[in-house]
DNA sequence: TAGGTTAACGAAACCGATTTCGTAAAGCCG
DNA sequence: CGGCTTTACGAAATCGGTTTCGTTAACCTA
């Protein structure tokens, strides 16, 4: 009869007792069912009783046990977030911020955030598969979204909702997916704009891993630019797959060592942006004199170097905060396809850009 | 009698019925109740149908809905952690591997992990509380310990098995508690001997907040490590208080200023201890022959500069890994105060250190 | 004023498990 | 072979809620 596995011996002392739906039925003179659907808001509940319900429950303290109404309802209150850990930049300092938004946005709305982590797309599938299963989480964020995201495919086989940051499918958005996404295109196409109005007429381009959506985008935005500011399109000046400062710094040298060199870069990221200060000071150039740089995301080291540089901030909390409010919204019944954020990213000028100097 | 508030309506499509306990037992010619204690390994259960009942269930895909049992057994395997988005240096890179080691253990045990985050102390209790009120969680996992962290009471009084990453009480560790350490004390006493070897005499110390546990343990070991090389202490070469690279710069200024200046210093850690190429690179210095640099850490950014960083490297993703087991430990009845590790920090040479030059 | 609604609540089933308790059959013992 | 344990399982209670289905009394309407 008895167990055999571990036992779970709690020491000692009161821990006090937690105050049941039952008890707060019994302090009022009615029964769980009609305490619970006037905590509900069931249309069956008088208001003088709905609201003398409400008070009470605030009085003794009581809240619901989630867990008992999932089992129930089947709804537990739960954001879920697979982390990969095997992306080239592991998120970087955003993470923190991110994750911030998510959680302190979906506090406000009484759900939680539960997160797991894979090294590969098979283990990815697997963790959601058991998180789905376990009827962990109601639903996904999912960051860092690829031009065709396979996850997408996979949770809406699953019927599970989810809401993306970052669009897919490049030019035109899937249709029916919730996402959240600020305006990178929008940035590059800025960035050439400013950098042309400063004088440049060479105007290169870093950017990403093209397996990710804001990869194109951000190329198509600095193609924009340069149509947008009357610039010929030089396939020379455009390099792509480019992750980490190591390799933005010699993004930077094979640009400068080309026969007619760029006076300005425009990179995809800060990360690689970085790169092109390494370069100056093997070069002995001036950024922002004889080099000027623009880049993307706002990480707190772009402040830090010399000179601060420009760039456009990406406000990663409210991302979080944002994303975590549609997908509940959407777990509440909003059609998915309504659900559908694009903000833009806000400039920070430094002193990493200006005028060419004349030849 | 309708509901008022959000509708829910799963929109089509056939989402695959789920296998429940009363599925398999039907299945197996049993009841219920049989087929949970044979899972649960009951004693009472013979080994015949408790092996049948294993085949069976894993044939079926069977998997008990964790917050169906929560309902009776008040356990929902789930480890909970607050991130507190008002600390110093946001966590900075190793949140990534933190998380992923946390989460990769749990999901080797089925459990998983619920994160939430708190902007001062007052929302972490809150936000703790909520999360214990509403059960989504059985136990936490504490970062950056404080010498005296309000945390660890709070949770006692509540009775909340914890973990914490770091020790707390400074000296002697407060007895009962269980904690996962990276040993900064030793590598701290480590990185000096380490100069006096190369022939440093005047080597100074740069630490953090004297608040956090981990600042006071760092300080001791470099003062150990003076007594074990046969240097004096100087206090004019002991800093503390220094959080981020302009800090650290500032100090190495400070430090470098001095009447008899030091030939060498450790940082206690690796964010602060790139302020000091910032100010070599003023000064004309070089790192690793004009001024000696150890820190600590092992953030990626040390290896990236020129020459790399000699620091002592902590691998956070195990110190996520090994929190997890033990909280989990814990939580499955061993006694909490058994639960301690230690572990030593690696020594990742790099070109930041080497014999100081003669005067 | 009889008959039909409607408003507001109670009683009981239910969700998917775990755990307690009861009991038939088998095994043991003298 | 009768009585007493075990062994191995079934029946039913339970956890903390939600939801369905009645039911009563007040309110309309004709």
């Amino acid at each position: 009869m008895e167990e055999i596995r571990d036992t779970n011996k709690k020491p000692s002392e009161p821990a006090p007792r937690r105050v049941r739906i039952s008890d707060l039925a019994q302090a009022l003179g009615l029964t769980k069912s009609t305490v619970s659907r006037a905590l509900n808001n069931y249309s069956d509940i008088s208001p003088e009783t709905r609201e003398r319900v409400a008070r009470v429950a605030a009085e003794m303290g009581y809240a619901p046990m989630p867990y008992a109404q999932a089992v129930r309802t089947g709804r537990v209150r739960a954001l879920g977030l697979v982390l990969e850990l095997d992306a080239p930049d592991r998120y970087g300092p955003f993470l923190t911020d991110f994750l911030g938004g998510i959680t302190q946005e979906a506090s406000l709305e009484g759900w939680t955030l539960t997160i797991a982590s894979s090294n590969s797309r098979e283990e990815m599938e697997d963790t959601v598969t058991r998180l789905l299963q376990e009827h962990k989480v109601d639903g996904f964020i999912l960051p860092r979204t690829q031009v065709v995201d396979p996850r997408v495919k996979f949770l809406q086989t699953k019927h599970v909702p989810f809401v993306l940051f970052g669009r897919t499918g490049h030019g035109q958005p899937d249709p029916g997916l919730s996402w959240y996404d600020v305006d990178g295109e929008g940035a590059m196409r800025a960035a050439v704009v400013r950098l042309a109005g400063f004088g440049h007429r060479r105007i290169a381009f870093a950017g990403s891993h093209a397996s990710y959506n804001f990869a194109l985008l951000r190329r198509d935005g600095y193609r924009d630019g340069l149509e947008e500011a009357g610039l010929p399109f030089d396939p020379a000046l455009e390099l792509m797959e480019i992750s980490d400062r190591s390799e933005g710094a010699q993004a930077a040298r094979d640009l400068l060592d080309l026969p007619d060199p760029p006076t300005a870069i425009v990179y995809s990221t800060d990360a690689t942006a970085l790169g092109a200060y390494d370069v100056a000071r093997e070069r002995g150039l001036t950024i922002g004199r004889d080099l000027s740089i623009i880049s993307y995301d706002g990480i707190p080291e772009g402040r830090m170097v010399d000179p601060p540089l420009t760039t456009f901030a990406v406000d990663s909390q409210h991302a979080g905060a944002r994303l975590a409010s549609l997908l509940i919204a959407q777990l509440r019944g909003a059609p998915p396809g309504e659900l559908t954020e694009l903000v833009a990213a806000q400039l920070e000028p430094g002193g990493s850009d200006g005028p060419p100097v004349d030849p």
